[in-house]
Order: C-alpha cells, then sequence, then structure tokens
RNA sequence: CGGAGCGUAGCGCAGCCCGGUUAGCGCGCCAGUCUGGGGGACUGGGGGUCCCGAGUUCAAAUCUCGGCGCUCCGACCA
C-alpha cells in the first residue's frame, strides 16, 4: 500500500479526551474513531489489526473443533423471558422496539438464541458434543464506558456455546476452549494467565477469566510467578484426548492465580516471596460453564443412550478481539507509539523513503515494493514528501514491526546493516545499491507466523544480509 | 447513578471573572522557494452556526436560565 493512496489520519497531539494509553495511541495513529460514548468506529488502519486478531481467534477456534457461524445482532425480547433473564438483566441491556412495538432488544449476549437454535435441531446424544461460535458485535449499555475500546459499550465478541450430553463430557469442552484460550493470546503475543472468576450475570459454577498484565490493567490481580514461564500447549495437541487435556489444564490452574474479588490473602502469602506477582491485569477472554441453566427453562433437550431427554449441559466462551486490540498496545508500547506483535501488526514491514522525490532513492523504493508486494508481503511505501524525521515518526507511532529505511547517504556507503535504533522496534537500513542480496534480506519481512516470512535479527546481521 | 469538570478551526489551547475593533495562538491543511538520516525554515493563503435554545443588554464567545454532548473520580461490567 502506498501511504500516498492509503487513508492514515494521524494525529501529532492527543485527543483529551483520551487517558490511557491504547486509547491515545488509538486515535492519534488514525485507527479509530469515536461517534459517540463508548462507540467507535474502526479506520483502515485499526481495521487491519481487528482482522488480524479475529483471524488468529478463529483459526484456534476452528483447531479446537468449535464451528463457526452468525447470529444477529437484534433478538427477540421473547427469548429473554423464556430464561428469565429480560428482568434480570438490567439497564445494561439497550431494550428497543420495532414499528410493531414489540419489544426487542441489542444483544449483550446468545446464550439464549443459540439454546432457541439448538433445541430446534438437535434431538440425540448421537449430534454431541457441538460447539458453536460467532464474531459479532454486541452492545452493553455501561453507565460509564470509558478506556476508549477497553471499556466501550459497542464491542465485538467471539462467543462460543458447547453442547454436551453430560458433565463430564461439558468438561472436556471447557477444557478444549481452556486450551484454545491459551493458545490464542500465545499467539497475539500476550502472556495471559487463567484465573478464577465470578461468573456474574452469565451464571454458573466454573469459570476462569484470562488475564494479562499491564500497568494500566484495570483489575488488581495475583498470582504464581511461575506461570510466565509456562509453556502453551503445542498446535498439535489432541483436543480430544480427554484425559491429556484435563493434565494440562490441572497445570494451569494448580498454582495460585486470582483476581481482586476472588483474592485469597492467606494462599497468597503461602507462596515464596520471591514467585509472588501482585500487578494489573486486563481482562481478554472469560470461560463459562454453567451446566443446564438456560437448557432447563428452554427446554433445550436430548435423548441419551437410555431413550431418556435431559436438559443437555452447557458452556459459554467470551474473547473481546476489539478489546484485545486495545489490550495489546497497553501491553506493548514505547514513549514513541504502538509496538506490534508481528503476527496482528497491521503491515508487515513500512519503506521509509528518506529522499522522496530524489531519482534515486525513489527508485529504489519503487523496486524494493514491487519486489516485496510481488512476494506477498504486506507492506507499507511511505511516499509521501515528508522530511525523515516525520517518516520516523510516524512509522514509530503506528508500530509497524520492521522499518526499512531508503535515503541516499545508505545508497551511497558500502554495505553495512546498523542493528537497531534506541527502541525494539525493528529497522533495516537499506545498504548499497538495491541489489539482489538486501532485496531478497527484506523479502523475508513478514508475518511471523508464516514460517517462510520470518525474519530475526541474528540473520540481519549475517553475511546472507549484504 | 452520586461527585467534579469541559464544549471556541481537523488537533491542542488562549480569550470568558471585568460584555464593546474584523475572535486569537501553536500544530496540521493549501501554494511556492530553499531543503532532506529523528516531527525543518521562510513567504503567502484557506479554514469558525464560539455545542444548541431562550433571556438580559444599545451590544453576548463573555452574564442568566434550560437543554444536549463529552470527559474524569467513585459504585458496576467482556
Amino acid at each position: 500500500m502506498r501511504l500516498s493512496r492509503y487513508f492514515l489520519p494521524t494525529l501529532r497531539e492527543t485527543p483529551k479526551e483520551a487517558e490511557i494509553v491504547s486509547h491515545r495511541l488509538m486515535l492519534r495513529a488514525g485507527m479509530i474513531r469515536q461517534e459517540a460514548a463508548g462507540i467507535y468506529a474502526f479506520l483502515p488502519l485499526g481495521h487491519r489489526v481487528l482482522r488480524n486478531v479475529c483471524r488468529i481467534v478463529r483459526e484456534e477456534q476452528d483447531r479446537a473443533g468449535a464451528i463457526e457461524m452468525l447470529m444477529p445482532t437484534i433478538q427477540s425480547a421473547d427469548l429473554w423471558r423464556e430464561s428469565g433473564r429480560y428482568e434480570d438483566y438490567g439497564r445494561e441491556m439497550l431494550r428497543i422496539k420495532d414499528r410493531h412495538d414489540r419489544d426487542m432488544l441489542y444483544g449483550p449476549t446468545n446464550e439464549e438464541m443459540i439454546t432457541e437454535i439448538f433445541r430446534a435441531y438437535v434431538r440425540s446424544y448421537k449430534d454431541l458434543p457441538l460447539n458453536l461460535y460467532h464474531l459479532q458485535w454486541k452492545f452493553r449499555d455501561e453507565v460509564r464506558p470509558r478506556f476508549g475500546l477497553m471499556r466501550g459499550r459497542e464491542f465485538l465478541m467471539k462467543d462460543a456455546y458447547s453442547f454436551d450430553v453430560d458433565h463430564a463430557a461439558a468438561i472436556h469442552s471447557y477444557n478444549r476452549m481452556f486450551i484454545a484460550y491459551l493458545r490464542t493470546f500465545d499467539r497475539l503475543g500476550l502472556k495471559s494467565i487463567p484465573m478464577v472468576a465470578e461468573t456474574g450475570p452469565i451464571g454458573g459454577s466454573l469459570s476462569h477469566e484470562f488475564i494479562i498484565l499491564a500497568d494500566t490493567g484495570e483489575s488488581e490481580v495475583y498470582c504464581h510467578r511461575d506461570y510466565l514461564d509456562f509453556a502453551v500447549p503445542n498446535a498439535d495437541i489432541d483436543f480430544d484426548d480427554a484425559a491429556m487435556l484435563r493434565a494440562q489444564v490441572e497445570r494451569w490452574t494448580a498454582l495460585y492465580a486470582a483476581t481482586s474479588e476472588k483474592h485469597d490473602a492467606a494462599a497468597f502469602a503461602r507462596i515464596p516471596a520471591d514467585r509472588r506477582v501482585a500487578a494489573r491485569g486486563i481482562e481478554v477472554g472469560h470461560i463459562f460453564h454453567f451446566g443446564t441453566k438456560y437448557s432447563e427453562p428452554m427446554r433445550a433437550v436430548v435423548s441419551g443412550v437410555d431413550g431418556a431427554e435431559r436438559p443437555v449441559h452447557m458452556g459459554s466462551y467470551g474473547i473481546g478481539p476489539s478489546r484485545l486490540v486495545a489490550a495489546i498496545i497497553e501491553a506493548s508500547h514505547d514513549d514513541n507509539g504502538i509496538i506490534w506483535p508481528p503476527a496482528v501488526a497491521p503491515f508487515a514491514a513500512v519503506i521509509l523513503n528518506l529522499k522522496q522525490g530524489a531519482v534515486e532513492t525513489d527508485a529504489a523504493c519503487e523496486r524494493l515494493y514491487r519486489a516485496l508486494r510481488a512476494r506477498q508481503i504486506d507492506v507499507l511505501y511511505h511516499d509521501l514528501d515528508e522530511r525523515p524525521g516525520s517518516k520516523f515518526a510516524t512509522a514509530d507511532l503506528i508500530g509497524i514491526p520492521w522499518q526499512i529505511m531508503v535515503g541516499p547517504r545508505g545508497l551511497a556507503e558500502p554495505a553495512r546493516i546498523l542493528p537497531e535504533i534506541a527502541t525494539v522496534r525493528g529497522s533495516i537500513f537499506l545498504a548499497g545499491a538495491v541489489s539482489a542480496s538486501p532485496e531478497n534480506a527484506l523479502m523475508r519481512c513478514g508475518r511471523a507466523d508464516v514460517p517462510a516470512a520470518r525474519v530475526d535479527r541474528a540473520w540481519i546481521e549475517s553475511e546472507d544480509c549484504q
């Protein structure tokens, strides 16, 4: 993408309403635009990141055996009267009337609707287990939306719903999502820690929040330091191996970890002092097992082996991709801007033409740009007639993992690669003429989760990259 | 929902107390010149329902009342 043809309205100054760093940076980087309190439009750059987050969420849901569908945002109040939650949910639920004066609502979650769909079609234990999910906008009319995307009123949510014949099978489904969540957050470049949680208005008996640590996190969390070094299960894990999944989940829940609501000071004190972590965290996922809470009142039943009908055992599993975009920034930024983990970066690399309009730099950049695109590398070419300092500032702000600098100085000197400048952002100084080798080096700037496109510093500094 | 505060150009702000030239500054924007490795300099230019409505007054961005919007602190939540 050429910046001259893109839509990237960056701001040099921070709009005054933005307090926390993710909100400030998203506004400044031209990722989002506030349309009302707690309601945001995703501008092109923000949309790219959101799409990347959703892609990873989908891949891991699919891997764990969940099946994607799509339910509507608007629901009939009648469904919610069946479960009894129409009255219970409170003023957080946005209630609306259609032209026939029927009570409708903008869904804050979908337990009722998915249960209705399930009971309409599924009759037998043979159709189980089943896990259906979708990614859809939700609305919760918070009294006080704040912190930008971290607590908006409208937010994107991945919600999955599992259906099982009995309690034991339901726990296996719960464990599948547990592992899928560990993998999802890991791929997003985040360290997540599952913590025992309150079940809130969803209800149920078993629940974990997935928390990532960030200084600006909204809640206080306490956990054992060893969690930070735990290895996340590999992609080839067998989600049908119930015993193995249980062992993994037990490992990830054996040590102490709790948010302030569930904090047990005595238990925390039993952790060796140097292993204690008291920090702030952001909730990025929440999973619930609630058994027959909805299936009983809504008569979602299946017949078992013995022919008798019993309410299906359910759980639900949420991840907030729009909040995750903000959470990733909270966890990964510096004074100059965002530092995207490669897996979610809006572009893999940005070419900075340090002397726009000069024959040799223009030619080098054009050649590089075409070559990268030809190899399916998502590259942004900063081709505006701006001073170098301005281009650096923009590149730092929007957080593209690799900055490829092309300027007269580098082009004139013998080949050399400088390691980096001042930040953890990767930088490549394009040296020498744009001959085959540096170009090839840059070919490797790509998504870190695409092995062929992986690039690392050691390689850049090696002989291959001259 | 309690408490506090803010609405003046795309963004950040001054002006408001104490009413009175054509409403101002920085950044950004447009044109041009010189430039070019960490938000450059100069010259010229465009851009405003001063949140909305009513009132007071010869005169309102400024004072009064009402409304709307937004933010922050607390109670509450993906």
